[in-house]
Order: C-alpha cells, then sequence, then structure tokens
DNA sequence: ATGTTACTTAGTCATATGGCTAAGCATGAC
DNA sequence: GTCATGCTTAGCCATATGACTAAGTAACAT
C-alpha cells in the first residue's frame, strides 16, 4: 500500500529547473526516450540522467527500460496532487484579498 | 512599466524549502511582521531574513518597513500565475491520458 | 565476433544554499 | 541621554546542485 504522498519539497525543487521543466514539458507530451530528451538541450547525458533521476525521485515521472533505451513517462497525481496545494494556498490569499477589500470599501461608504 | 512577470524558476526555489512553505502559509493568513515570523522557526533572525528575501525576489511576498519593524504581505498575483501554469501542465498532461485511454478502451471494444 | 548505440557509473569542480555567530544601526521607551 | 528592541550586515561553514570527462556495460546490427 501507501503509494507514499507526494513531498512537495522534492517536486518543488525538482520544478526549479528551466532545463527539467523544458523535459517535464516535452515528457507531458507523450513518452519519450532518454536521448531523445537529451539532443536539444545540448547537455551530456550524464547531465541529462540526473535532471531525470531528480523528477523521478519527485515522481513527477517514471521510467522503464526496454532492451537497451530507457522510456519516461509523466506521472500526472503528482502533478495533480500539487496544482491542489497552490489552488488551496490561492483560495486562502484570496480570501484574504477580499476581507481587506470589503474592508476598506466599508471606510470609504463611512467617508 | 512591465511588472516583469513571474520567474519560475525562482517562485520554484522558493517553494521548494518546507521553512518558506510554512513562513508563506502565515503570511498568507494576514501580514505578518518578521519576529513574528521567526519565533515558531527557532532559526536564527538572519537566516529568517534570507527566506523572507528569497520570497520576495520570487515576488510571492512584499514587505514594507515602519519605524523598527518590517510588515510581510502576501502577494496573491504571483501564486495565481503559477497555479495557472500547473493547471496548463495538468491539461496537457491529463489530455493525455485521455487519449491513451481512448485507445485502450477501442483495443478492448474491438477484442 | 565485432562494432555501434544507448545508457551507466565514478569521480571532479565551481557555485549555490541554508544554517550559524558577532557586530552594527536605527527607533521607540524611560 | 540611555537602553532595549527589531531588524541588518558581514562573514564563516557544511552540504547540495548542476555541469563535465572518462571509462564501463548491455543490447542490437552486421
Amino acid at each position: 500500500m501507501a503509494k507514499h504522498d507526494p513531498d512537495l519539497s522534492l517536486i518543488f525543487q525538482a520544478l526549479s529547473d528551466p532545463t527539467r521543466r523544458t523535459m517535464l514539458a516535452r515528457i507531458g507530451l507523450g513518452a519519450v526516450p532518454v536521448s531523445e530528451l537529451a539532443r536539444p538541450t545540448g547537455l551530456a547525458l550524464p547531465t541529462v540522467m540526473r535532471h531525470l533521476s531528480v523528477l523521478e525521485e519527485a515522481a513527477l515521472i517514471r521510467t522503464e527500460k526496454t532492451g537497451r533505451t530507457r522510456l519516461c513517462h509523466a506521472r500526472p497525481e503528482t502533478l495533480a496532487a500539487t496544482a491542489d496545494w497552490m489552488a488551496e494556498q490561492r483560495l486562502i490569499w484570496e480570501a484574504r484579498s477580499d476581507r481587506l477589500e470589503a474592508y476598506v470599501a466599508n471606510l470609504i461608504k463611512d467617508a
């Protein structure tokens, strides 16, 4: 059991690098082999592998090796969980703004 | 002009630290002075200040000094912009899953 | 069997990050 | 004026990060 729930620290850390975001966007369009992910970046393969392992440890992707090529797949659940956290914070922050606006509006009305 | 748009690298980097997420959540509830943010963390003040400057450079918060105390305010626009990026990726990833599911369903139907 | 392809592993290096202490500098209280 | 308060600045330290090269290993292809 226990699909050990999303670790926001690992996820945000993974998302904080532009190279990784680019790779992730590409993977999001459909499964990709490592070498094809590496090509547009111009980075050395070991470097790309490290980026991938960061993404995999954050559970943003899953990889599977067939023969000598490794395919990278997106894991939408993780992205969804993260989006949920953001949405939650957003609600709180904006509720707060609403209260502030209401307060200001009230001040103006009474002036 | 140009409110120089949100830098996702800075934002995700800022969000990747649990201490900063905690501080951010607190600030999201309403403006807080630095010392009050520091207290529950048990961290030294300079450390807290550094966390705050990371959050401020990511435009997740704004701070304003009055007398000798500095107040920290949330900046919901930045969180909103980030949530938008996530929502966008999510759509793409899930659209992809849908297509895959449709494909599988089709295979099964024809079997 | 031999070579090529596609990763892997190991190890190095420069810079960034997150924490600290020790002083410093305004502001508000007495 | 003097002192406590609330940040600020400066500088140090350990570890993490992102990049590399060089050398390995496991599949295919011929």
